[in-house]
DNA sequence: CACACATATCGGAAAATCGCGATATAGCGG
DNA sequence: CCGCTATATCGCGATTTTCCGATATGTGTG
């Protein structure tokens, strides 16, 4: 969750990064006042999942695979609070990757 | 080839990076001169295929494919001359992708 | 506790990918 | 033209990924 440099971990990264809704998904979530409004204000704990699956458009199943997936490569954080779970850009390991692709690949 | 912004193309780059070989091949294409000796100069024209092939340890025609996979992400450059295919990385698309995953992703 | 809702996980069929050997194409030299 | 070399493409079985519906888990409410 701090460092990334290991190969194992940066392929998980681009995995996840290789699929157009996954990449999709982490753009719209740079604007997390584009979803719907939610209880919880989405600029501090995230998005919820149900309103991240309504944009997508894929199941219920999917949305949450999708999320695990980007959280699992440490390009989003999750937030419990009560029954839903929210999902917020880690934007510093995202700039650690954008470093990383300028100096080691 | 020139400017990589939808989430499709992007997924593609990705998609080129998600096998650690292939990260490996760019990488050591780096340093050029560190393959044998060719008619033509690394540095400027590129590796060509076979000693890629064999530091990669994969069969000529995984080699090529892994080279195609690179080329139509924008990731290298294909140069022939005579019998020979080398590959250069592209500096300004890789700069480029991390620029992008910077400020779009 | 019973129920509704949000999310996570399971299981599997379909689709995509992987990496190879076989084969085709292309360039050189005799 | 013929053989030799380098590379590209084809075809295929094996493996992995994808995405879903079904189901389980967790949480709030009455």
């Amino acid at each position: 969750m701090s460092e990334l440099p290991d190969p194992d971990d940066l392929a998980l990264v681009f995995k996840a990064l290789s699929n157009p809704t996954r990449v999709r998904i982490l753009q719209w979530l740079k604007d997390p006042d584009s979803f719907p409004p939610q209880l919880e204000p989405a600029e501090e704990v995230g998005v919820c999942l149900k309103h991240i699956q309504a944009r997508a458009e894929v199941s219920q199943s999917t949305a949450s695979q999708y999320m695990a997936a980007l959280q699992s490569a440490g390009l989003v954080t999750s937030h419990r609070i009560g029954q839903w779970t929210h999902y917020r850009r880690n934007e510093e390991q995202i700039g650690r990757l954008a470093d990383h692709i300028r100096t080691e690949l």
